[in-house]
DNA sequence: GCGACAG
DNA sequence: ATCTTGTCGC
């Protein structure tokens, strides 16, 4: 049963067929680890996409940092011609392979990894963080910059202020303020990390900007940031 | 049928 | 996400 998921995954063959992607999220995130499955955390990474040549080309970026300094170790850049369009719900298909590339060409394997979207705050609770999270057998954080599903509560305006993110009687995840006065971020379990732990390492992978430091690499970096390109 | 909808 | 012009704040 499980021992499927991967295989499963890995032949998964884009045909426009909607019902079947979303089939195939519904019985591979029941192979998602929804509790801590680690020891200790020596590197940590964040994982973004970006794209090239108007969306025919997907571009992985996989930022690699020590923990807890957080200062950059390696990064890797994996490209690959894009197969499916963006589709709300689907996402995980269209950036999982570029991903997975990009970690191969890693010559450290981090810990964690941070990723931009959500984990199980999704409709079939299995956003990109739990998918990547599953092919790669990494414990794995989803930090959304904006909802996909679920409802909550006003936030309060300081840092550190969060509520949970519930989802047709369901706790899916949580809404985080990592800075007052910005907009907050949706935190998810991805694989292999509780959600209490997962808010926390946001929070403690943040330092003064509304993402935590990992996915600012990867961001900076798949956006080809001239602040970040400098940096390298 | 209508509105919502990660990146 | 990407494109793109303009503005605000340190």
């Amino acid at each position: 049963m499980t021992i499927l998921c991967g295989s499963d995954e890995q032949a998964f063959k884009w045909t426009g067929d909607v019902s079947a992607a979303r089939s195939l999220q519904t019985r591979l995130s029941a192979c998602v680890i929804r509790e801590n499955r680690w020891s200790s955390l020596q590197c940590v990474a964040g994982a973004d996409v970006g794209f090239e040549e108007r969306g025919a080309i997907t571009r992985a970026v996989i930022a690699v940092l020590q923990w807890p300094t957080l200062f950059l170790i390696e990064y890797a850049v994996a490209r690959l011609p894009t197969t499916m369009p963006y589709i709300p719900g689907l996402l995980s298909f269209r950036e999982c392979p570029a991903l997975l590339k990009a970690l191969g060409q890693l010559s450290v394997m981090p810990d964690l990894v941070f990723c931009d979207g959500q984990g199980i705050a999704h409709p079939r609770r299995f956003g990109v963080a739990s998918h990547f999270g599953l092919l790669s057998g990494l414990p794995t954080i989803g930090v959304g910059k904006s909802r996909l599903c679920g409802e909550h509560v006003e936030l309060d305006d300081y840092e550190g202020a969060s509520t949970p993110l519930l989802d047709r009687g369901e706790c899916i995840g949580r809404v985080l303020r990592t800075r007052a006065h910005v907009k907050p971020v949706y935190v998810s379990i991805g694989h292999k990390v509780d959600l209490d732990t997962a808010e926390q390492l946001v929070g403690e992978a943040t330092r003064g900007c509304r993402l935590p430091e990992p996915i600012r690499w990867a961001d900076g970096i798949a956006s080809r940031r001239p602040s970040f390109m400098k940096r390298l």
